[in-house]
DNA sequence: GTCCTTCTTTGCGCAATCGCAAAGATTGCT
DNA sequence: AGCAATCTTTGCGATTGCGCAAAGAAGGAC
C-alpha cells in the first residue's frame, strides 16, 4: 500500500517540495514500526538506509572500544537521521534505539544520490539539519570542556524540554522514560552525580522526578544554574 | 588576474571536476593573504564567504559568552572551511585565525547555490568534509566524556602530527607554532597541566618540546598513553 | 498480591585536576 | 646587547566529582 504525502507534507524537512514530488520520494519508503528498546541501527553497521521519525522518540548512542558509551543526541519527531550514506560514510557512527515505540520512515540510501540532485530542497533541508547537527555537537564539546557538571546536566534536561517538553500540571516534563544513567550518559558524568543533583534541586523545588521521569517546576531557575557558575 | 586551475586541481575537493570546471569555479575566486594571527573571520559575523586554505594553518576557535574559549579544530592545506552560508546559517559560528602566514582562496557565499547546483562532485566533495567534520566532533565528545586528562591530550598530539606532522631528526613535530595553552584549548584543560604532562613525557623520552614546539619521539609509547587508562 | 528486576538514593573516602602564585626560560624588539 | 613581553615550569592547597557499597523505591510479571 502506498503512503499518502500528507504523514510527510507538513515537516520543516520536506518544505518547498510540491505534492507530486513528495509521492515520488514516497515511493521508495516503507513504514516501520519500533518498538520501545528495539534497535533502528547498529553503530559501525553498514549505512544500508537513512530514516524519518514520523512518531516516538530515538536515543543515538556512540560507544568506545571498551565498552564506555554517551547518548549523542535524541531524535525527535519530524527529523531526518542515519544520514551518514548522504555524508559520504560507510557505516553508521552511532547506534539508535526507540526511547518508546516509534514509527519510522525507511529509504534505502541508495536512492539517496537519485533524491537528492531531483529535489534540491530535500538535499538543502538535509544539510541544513546536519549543520544544525554540527554546530549542536561543537556547542556541546564547548561545554563540556568549561562547564562544571552541575551546569552541564541543567543544560541538558533544557534542552531535552525545549525539544520535548510536554505540559503538565507540576510543570513541564520530559516526554519519554529518562534514567538517571541516561542524563549521566548526554552529560559526561555519573548516575550517582546526576542523582545527587536532581535530589538538590527537588529540595529546592526546582524540579519534580521520579523513577524514569523528570517534570521542571520553575525553568527560570534552572536557566540559572545553567549559566551561573559556583564562583566567576 | 585570474587564477591558475593548477593551484586546486590536485585537492580532494575538487576530485572528479574537468579542467574547464575548475576554471569556472576559479572565476569567483580570489587570493588572499593572511597574515599570522590575523583573523580570517569571526565568531557571530555574516557567513559572507567560504574559503579554501592553500597554504598554512588555520586555528578555529570558539568563545562562550563569559569569555572562555576551545579551539574547535586546526584547517590545513587543502581544506575548505567556513561554509556556514551552505549549510543554511547566517553568521559564522567560530572564529578563524591565522596560526601562520596563509594563502587562501575566497568565494562569496552567494556563489554557493549556483556552483553546488552545476558541480554536484563540488556539493558531495564538501558535504563529506562537513561529514568527517562532524564525526570527529562526536568523537571528540565522546572522549571529552569518558577519557581523563592524560588520554585526551596525548590523542590531541596524535591527532596533530598525523594531520600536521613533519619529520625531524628528533622524531615527528608539529608543524606550526602551538602553546600549552593552546593544547589546554583543546583538551578541555589547563595549561598547568598540559605542561605537566608534557615535562612528564619529555622525563620518560616520549616527546621533545620547547617554547610553542612540540615534537613526538616516540608515537607508539603516546598511542599507549592514550589508549592505556590507568586502572581498568 | 507477591516476587523479582531495575532504578534511585545516599554515605564515605580518595584521586584527579584545578587555581593561584611565583620564578625561570625564550624570543623579539630597539 | 639589553629589555620587555610572552610562554613555561613547578609547588601546594582546595575542590570537585568519582568509585564503591548497600539499602531503599517502584514497576512489571505471573
Amino acid at each position: 500500500m502506498p503512503l499518502d504525502r500528507s504523514i510527510i507534507a507538513h515537516l520543516a524537512l520536506f518544505h518547498g517540495l510540491e505534492p507530486q514530488a513528495l509521492d515520488i520520494i514516497l515511493k521508495d519508503a516503507r513504514s516501520v514500526l519500533f518498538a520501545k528498546e528495539s534497535i533502528v541501527f547498529e553503530q559501525e553497521a553498514d549505512a544500508r538506509s537513512f530514516y524519518v521519525l514520523l512518531s516516538g522518540h530515538i536515543r543515538v548512542v556512540r560507544t568506545t572500544p571498551d565498552g564506555r558509551q554517551i547518548i549523542a543526541r535524541y531524535i525527535s519527531e519530524g527529523e531526518i537521521f542515519g544520514v551518514a550514506a548522504a555524508l559520504g560514510r560507510l557505516t553508521y557512527p552511532a547506534t539508535a534505539v526507540a526511547a518508546v515505540d516509534c514509527v519510522v520512515l525507511v529509504w534505502p540510501s541508495s536512492v539517496w544520490p537519485d533524491l537528492s540532485s531531483r529535489f534540491p530542497a530535500l538535499s538543502a533541508g538535509t544539510f541544513k539539519t546536519v549543520g544544525n547537527r554540527l554546530q549542536e555537537t561543537q556547542a556541546r564539546v564547548l561545554e563540556l570542556a568549561t562547564e562544571q557538571v552541575e551546569q552541564r546536566v541543567a543544560s541538558a534536561i533544557l534542552r531535552l524540554i525545549n525539544q520535548t517538553g510536554r505540559k503538565t500540571e507540576a510543570g513541564i516534563e520530559i516526554d519519554f522514560p529518562i534514567s538517571r544513567q541516561d542524563i549521566a550518559e548526554m552529560t559526561g558524568t555519573t548516575l550517582h552525580t546526576v542523582s545527587r543533583l536532581l535530589s538538590a534541586w527537588e529540595e529546592k523545588g526546582i524540579i519534580v522526578s521520579g523513577r524514569q521521569r523528570v517534570t521542571v517546576a520553575d525553568p527560570h531557575r534552572l536557566v540559572l544554574l545553567a549559566e551561573h557558575r559556583g564562583d566567576r
